[in-house]
DNA sequence: AAACTTTTTATATTTTTTTACAAAAGATTA
DNA sequence: TAATCTTTTGTAAAAAAATATAAAAAGTTT
């Protein structure tokens, strides 16, 4: 292992040869790493190398101890292809999942199993305090883990917030006073890895790219809805950043004529209409205003802290305040996602979040609202599905993301020395 | 010449070297089109490949009479390198652009120049009558040019409508009642010839790219506005077109409550308040409620068939009204460029079409509305400027679109081969 | 004009890819 | 169950390409 990793300096009294081979080795663990075991055959190809070439750098990494053939993949009809897989818990990843009020943190292995997992309460909003209370929260998990720290190769660390992909700078959470220290930069300091700070609908966009729905498809839109509303853009089978990595900033396009006035300082932004903040702002609206509703049963504490899925609640009972203000939500969304389909031209719209479980009483607003706003031709291709992944999809995506620009780094180094 | 291409059955025979050898010169002859002349240096970067081999392929090159060397490349301080160059003259692409009420053809050579040229009237609202009339027209055209047909690769073919960048069908103009043969099968069979039909506002795209001003930039935003309006995507220095090829319908996309009524058939699309047909609806509306302006000294026939340059000459001489419909179609279009920006973080947005020639009259209202509609972060990156594009932009587009579309398709069909 | 660059050209050495063939491991069929 | 395919793996010799190096050529700068 420590042959195959280096600092930048190592690489000058290198050959060109051994820096190509290094090079190899560094790929061919990348896609093991990222397709979890690969054929010879299908090494060949992803490297576009020969066979014999193949074989000596799988034969390198094996006698690295840092691969093993223990199965065997499908054939259509012969002998079978061994499989190369590297062995489970040599290279781990630490993922931190940062939401507005809790952090959850995880190490994941090349193998994509989890290690050692962990959430802690957690307050986003307290600018460069929060920077240093996610440090203290991170230290503790790593000694209460026990994890060799040597095996850790990154962070992988997902948030909201406006973030800018290159140098990992949240503009929106967590900026320092003096915009000299990125969080980044921060942690990169004080844990000796590198670091990689990704916005989490963007995260989740990449997770169902890998391991969700949007797998082996090549233009899908990702819409998470939680308190707010965001949007992970896949065309041509990769995520698409934008220039300065703040594209998909959907809750906040123009939507409603001299609307209700938005956090973001603008008026009548998609998001005073569709989110979690809106539906509980009319949720509350509805109570104060009399409607009969189920909702009418909290207590006035309740109210004032009402949260989306209370309202999810009631319309599973049958609650039909309720389902109308679902109803309303989903309509307003579904306009938005009318004007993404015409823009975009996706094939499928994944829809995630906490106010997804509402199930048909979104969808089937949704559905009837890209109905009437979109061209026939356009609306007929795309469909619109619920995310099938689990509660540890964000951490899987991270480690996917993590391992990808850590080796992608490694190789961009190599390259440039060349 | 004739040992560089091939037809897909005589692949069969040739040993594995032979046909890396043709890939290899397929993909620099490419190269030479593409960046018009390239140093040995930028061909073995642009390659992967060694000094010894990049020579013997441009030797290969040099001997079959298509490639010259009377250049000298730009040098940081030395010896100046020769700059390899396909020999002008040698290979040509038909470009044809279709537009609603004319077409016009071109005739351009692997060095950019133009060969002939013509401009005919033409209505592409006939069906499949239309397709006939074209073949016609370009036949004659070409027959007129006396160009060698043996040196033609390809046509290049530009036109409005919902086209499927996969099989070339035009799901809005020019559909074949019975739906078995699509224009562009039509046309090959007719000419011998690949051909490739592109929307025509991703060919304006590809030409701000290319040409214009996209050209170094990562994610742009080209916006033509005519009778209609239409915006080719750029994201991570491509375009984009979406599942299938329909990306970008900024046109039709919800923008008023209950507006309206577009001809898709749909109320509200952006395109009845921003576009040369409302400018023109605006326009009528204005004199027929005896609105004072220049603009009543027009016949009751002119009136009925008014164009938007009117509108537009009108404002340049400082006419109130038309200064007025033309800010006020700025602004919502203005609106409408706020909701990409919040959802493509674009770095640049280049307008273009016969309304941008309204210059400042546009631009300043546009500019305004975003300043209202979008999020500081967003908006401080993204500039809004006028394409400065010329007349033959189009053409030289299509060219390039074509010929990299017939090399592409050539050495695609040698790597499946292998 | 001399000294210094960068680019081109050429060639020996090393490495990789082809090619060809044989053997092994399963799957299929008689 | 044996025989016959297929597919995959392994290996060795021949061919091709990449690397390393040197030297010549063509400019620039001092």
């Amino acid at each position: 292992m420590s042959a195959l990793f280096f600092r930048k300096e190592q690489l000058e009294s290198k050959s060109k040869i051994e820096k190509k081979n290094l090079g190899f080795k560094l790929k061919l663990m990348k896609a093991l790493v990222a397709e979890n075991g690969m054929t010879n055959a299908a090494v060949c190809r992803h490297l576009s190398i020969s066979a014999p070439k193949t074989l000596e750098l799988i034969n390198s990494l094996a006698q690295a101890g840092i691969l093993e053939q223990n199965e065997k993949g499908s054939s259509i009809g012969g002998r079978k292809p061994v499989l190369n897989k590297l062995k489970s818990n040599t290279f781990f990843i630490l993922c931190v999942e940062v939401e507005l009020f809790r952090v959850k943190m995880t190490i994941v292995d090349n193998a994509n199993t989890f290690f050692h997992s962990a959430s802690s309460p957690f307050f986003l909003t307290k600018g460069w305090s929060s920077a240093n209370e996610l440090n203290r929260l991170l230290s503790d998990f790593v000694k209460a883990s026990g994890i060799d720290w040597d095996c850790v190769l990154a962070l992988g660390i997902s948030m909201p917030g406006l973030i800018n992909h290159h140098d990992g700078r949240n503009h929106t959470y967590m900026a320092n006073q003096d915009g000299h220290v990125s969080l980044q930069d921060y942690l990169s300091q004080q844990f000796r890895k590198p670091v990689f700070i990704i916005n989490d609908v963007k995260s989740a966009a990449i997770a169902e790219l890998k391991f969700g729905l949007a797998k082996e498809k090549k233009d899908v839109l990702v819409i998470l809805m939680d308190w707010g509303i965001g949007l992970g853009i896949i065309m041509d089978r990769q995520l698409r950043n934008g220039a300065t990595g703040f594209s998909g900033e959907m809750g906040h396009m123009p939507f409603v004529e001299n609307g209700t006035l938005c956090y973001c300082g603008k008026k009548g932004c998609l998001e005073t209409v569709a989110s979690g903040v809106a539906l509980a702002r009319l949720a509350k609206e509805g109570i104060q205003s009399g409607k009969e509703s189920l909702l009418n049963e909290l207590s006035d504490a309740e109210i004032e802290s009402i949260e989306p899925h209370v309202v999810i609640e009631a319309a599973n009972k049958g609650d039909q305040y309720a389902i109308s203000i679902l109803s309303a939500t989903g309509e307003s969304l579904g306009k938005g996602i009318a004007t993404l389909i015409q823009l975009f031209n996706p094939e499928l719209i994944i829809l995630g979040g906490k106010i997804a479980e509402a199930n048909q009483y979104i969808t089937v607003p949704i559905q009837q609202a890209i109905n009437t706003y979109c061209m026939t031709q356009l609306r007929d291709i795309a469909r619109v599905e619920l995310s099938r992944l689990g509660a540890d999809a964000g951490a899987k995506g991270l480690a996917h993301i993590a391992f990808e620009r850590y080796f992608d780094r490694l190789i961009a180094d190599i390259e440039s020395e060349g």
